[in-house]
DNA sequence: TGTAATAGTGTTCAAATGACACTAATATAA
DNA sequence: TTATATTAGTGTCATTTGAACACTATTACA
């Protein structure tokens, strides 16, 4: 139990939050007094990570009840060349409305991102992005979290196309229907 | 960036350190003013997490260069009554000693035991080892990382062994060796 | 010197994966 | 309304991968 003086980095979360939109993977940013950024912030006092990452999204986002998952702790000192924060980073996963639209709109306060060409992010925002997208992607081949991109009610060609999007290559109909059918639901 | 109060938790690392002993996988434990529990400790202001856990993991245990990787942040406000605490947890694998003895031995301070048959541990260290074993098993199957539990040189049979240890039931010697070979080094 | 334990080696079968092309229906444009 | 273009829907075969399986040679030990 011995250790340096305990001094306390500030805490924060930071959450990539990841949608379908058109034709691409994109990535809801957050404006902050020095550009633009992930949403997120401190974490409170008494506040549980998961419960600050989500109070953290719909404040500054305005989303609810979307899918959040713990992607990894980003700790380096110099990440913050102003003072030392340490961020617990999230991604989240925001489906695709029903109705027609698109995802809640973003205001001046925030504004989606195309995935693969994002503008300068604040620190290493645009590092946290990178890791989240390579998780995603890989969490797409052994797990259904794909669904959590979606309507409620899609078809099964729309679902190939989310995977296609983010995998950034094709893949065969056929096959694609075998392996989904084999796990999941129903048609359409 | 609208937050409350920008107050902050104490942040701390904790480590479980695997460990092959005879014939069972041991997490290596060290002592708490109120009982048995991960080496780990508060994190300095401008210290890196991973440079954290490596001292903790150092100054607790005497272990040095090992391999170390970030498991998970666990931050439940009541997972400590007495403050607000929030870890970063990390694992790492320490190597069977080319020589015969042990693993460096534990002082007082510190001691092994059995995973599987772990004994109370303080706060929710007994979760973080279950979700860090969980993690070990997890990535056997798809990476080489068995090799850092190994000393620079074994068997084929002993890595077998080991494997069948994390793994907890008994793998075939022949498709084993196949694709080990397939991937790795030479034989002994 | 006999016995027991460990190291080392290929083949066969089953299952999963990946490649491949046409038809039916619907929406759109002429 | 009719022709054309786009999208939805379906099965087979070849290849690859993963799992089961037994014997021989050597070494250590009694």
């Amino acid at each position: 139990m011995n250790s340096p003086t305990a001094s306390l980095p500030t805490l924060t979360t930071d959450i990539v939050p990841f949608a379908i939109r058109g034709e691409r993977l994109e990535v809801l940013l957050a404006r902050q007094t020095t550009g633009w950024g992930l949403p997120g912030g401190p974490v409170g006092v008494d506040e549980d990570l998961d419960a600050a990452a989500r109070r953290q999204l719909a404040e500054q986002t305005g989303l609810s009840d979307v899918y959040l998952e713990q992607l990894y702790t980003f700790g380096r000192p110099d990440r913050n060349p102003a003072r030392r924060m340490v961020a617990v980073a999230y991604f989240a996963l925001i489906p695709i409305p029903s109705g027609s639209a698109g995802v809640p709109a973003a205001g001046d306060a925030a504004r989606w991102a195309a995935v693969d060409e994002p503008p300068p992010l604040v620190l290493d925002h645009g590092e946290i992005v990178a890791v989240a997208r390579r998780r995603l992607a890989a969490k797409l081949l052994y797990s259904t979290i794909a669904l959590q991109l979606m309507p409620e009610r899609f078809t099964l060609s729309e679902l190939q196309a989310v995977h296609e999007i983010i995998l950034g290559e094709p893949l065969d109909k056929r096959n694609f229907r075998k392996r989904v059918l084999a796990i999941d639901r129903i048609e359409a």
